[in-house]
Order: C-alpha cells, then sequence, then structure tokens
DNA sequence: CATGACCCTCTAGTAACTACATCCTCTACG
DNA sequence: CGTAGAGGATGTAGTTACTAGAGGGTCATG
C-alpha cells in the first residue's frame, strides 16, 4: 500500500488532523477508504487535492470558492475562463479590502495623533470615538 | 419623558435593532428602562454609548476592545495611557493585515498573469494552486 | 502485556452578528 | 370601537472556518 494515515497527511500539509476530518465533512474532499482498524487510509490523490485546498485557502479563497475551483479544475477540457474569473473577482475582493484597511489606517493614526497624553476626561481618542462619523 | 424606542435608537446610529440587544446581551450596552408594555425606553446617555460602540466598531476594534475602551472611557480621572496603548495595538493589527493581503495581491496577480485563457489541462492557475508554496 | 502515541466519533465553542418563528403592544383609520 | 399593520419582545438557530475536548478504540514498541 502506498496509503498514509491522516497523521502523515496532515503532517505533509501543515493542517490538523481535525480540519483533515472537517474538510471531508463538508464535502471537500474525498471520502477515503478505512482500514480494518477504521483508520482512514489516504492515497497520494487525496494529497494532491488537500494541497490545492490549502494553497488556495492561504491565497484567501473562501471555501465556496475552492469548492468551485475544484469543480472546474477537475474537467480539465473545458476553458479555464470560469477560473480566471473567481481569481480575478478574488483579486478585487482584497483590493478592495486593502483600500478599506488604508482608510482605517489613516483614520486611526488622525485619532491617535490627537492624543496628548492627559487624562480621559480631555483624550481626544475618547472625543473621536464618541462622535457619530 | 425623553426616552425612546429601540427602533428609534436603531435609525440614530444605523444599527439594527437586533443587533442592539445583541449588545445588551452580552452585557455592552446598560439595560434600560422598560414601559408599561414592555417596550425597551432608551436615554441619551444609552445613544452615546451606542454611537461609541459603532464608531469603534466602524474602526475595527473588536468587541472586547471596546469593552476595554469603555471600561477607561468611564474612568475619566485615569491617564488615557491604556487607551492610547489599545489604539496604538489596533492600528499596529491593522497596518499588519495590510501586508498581508499586499502580499497576496502580488500572488494573486503573478498567478493570474499566468492564465492565457487556454483549457483546464494547462491552465496555470489551477497548475500554481496545486503546487505546495 | 502494558504504555503511549495515534486514531475514531460527536459535541460544543469561537466572533459578531443576522434571521426566523411566535407572540405581544401600540397607533391610526373607518 | 374594532381591527389592521407597524413595530417590539423572546428565544433559537444559522453564518465562516475551523479548533478543542470528551470518551473511547487501535497500533507499535519494549
Amino acid at each position: 500500500m502506498d496509503s498514509f494515515t491522516i497523521g502523515k497527511l496532515a503532517a505533509a500539509t501543515e493542517t490538523k488532523a481535525e480540519t483533515i476530518r472537517y474538510y471531508e465533512r463538508i464535502g471537500l474532499l474525498a471520502l477515503p477508504e478505512r482500514t480494518e482498524g477504521n483508520y482512514r487510509a489516504y492515497l497520494p490523490s487525496h494529497l494532491a487535492r488537500l494541497r490545492f485546498i490549502r494553497r488556495s485557502r492561504a491565497l484567501g479563497f473562501s471555501l465556496d470558492r475552492v469548492r468551485a475551483l475544484l469543480r472546474f479544475s477537475d474537467d480539465r477540457a473545458c476553458s479555464c475562463d470560469e477560473i480566471d474569473r473567481i481569481a480575478n473577482q478574488h483579486l478585487k475582493e482584497v483590493e478592495d479590502k486593502i483600500a478599506d484597511l488604508k482608510r482605517l489606517q489613516s483614520e486611526l493614526q488622525d485619532m491617535i495623533g490627537q492624543c496628548h497624553r492627559g487624562t480621559i476626561a480631555d483624550c481626544r481618542i475618547i472625543v473621536t470615538l464618541g462622535t457619530s462619523r
């Protein structure tokens, strides 16, 4: 057998065993065969699949998106437009998030810059937070 | 009475009534008096508190942090060092997150840039996602 | 044969809400 | 005055992507 336990798969992909079982439960990772002792017996195909999932997650794709990517990636003759679309949409969301956070950053910097380390009574941070908009 | 219903408070702060009840449940917003008909009767002090909470949330502070900010902000004689510390820590986290997302952004751009709109079989995005690291 | 490392299942917890379902209260109109 | 509809009350469950723990079974090693 070239099959391996969940612990080996976990180590090979830097994923916790519980997470792997979770992926299986939600139908993201195929059910592996079981040994006589009821241990999951994974094959190289599972490893490849899990790598794909983890790499996608590391790039910030949601599990739903990963599911879509996997669905398309299995259809090897089909054009990769859809894959490209999903990736670009994700990229756009990442860029929007960056813009959001930058706005936040400058608001925080402004707020903090006004604090002169006095007492709470005249702390500009508190005042700013209490002000609407 | 200058008290108002949850609906008015919700409208004044652009918060859903359910969210306000949630804040009450977790002890972030003081329990208001009740009318004869068991409706919550809010006072201006509740409005000020909720504004503070919402503004802090809009700036990305976690509810736990908001709780801490509120605790310090009530102690008006105390120095605002702690407030400053919390705000700076949050700012740092925001900046770290921005850096993370920028790394993600460029990885996604690289990946997408390699796609030449062929079939899945030779789609670079799929290949990249399947590669560890 | 016993110990410890590993595996199994199932349940519940995390953050910060949001959405129901079901019931109650209040206001306004005819 | 009766009723319709808006709005409020409570309680439970769902969301995302795991993670932790309880209570047990299996396997390899000395």
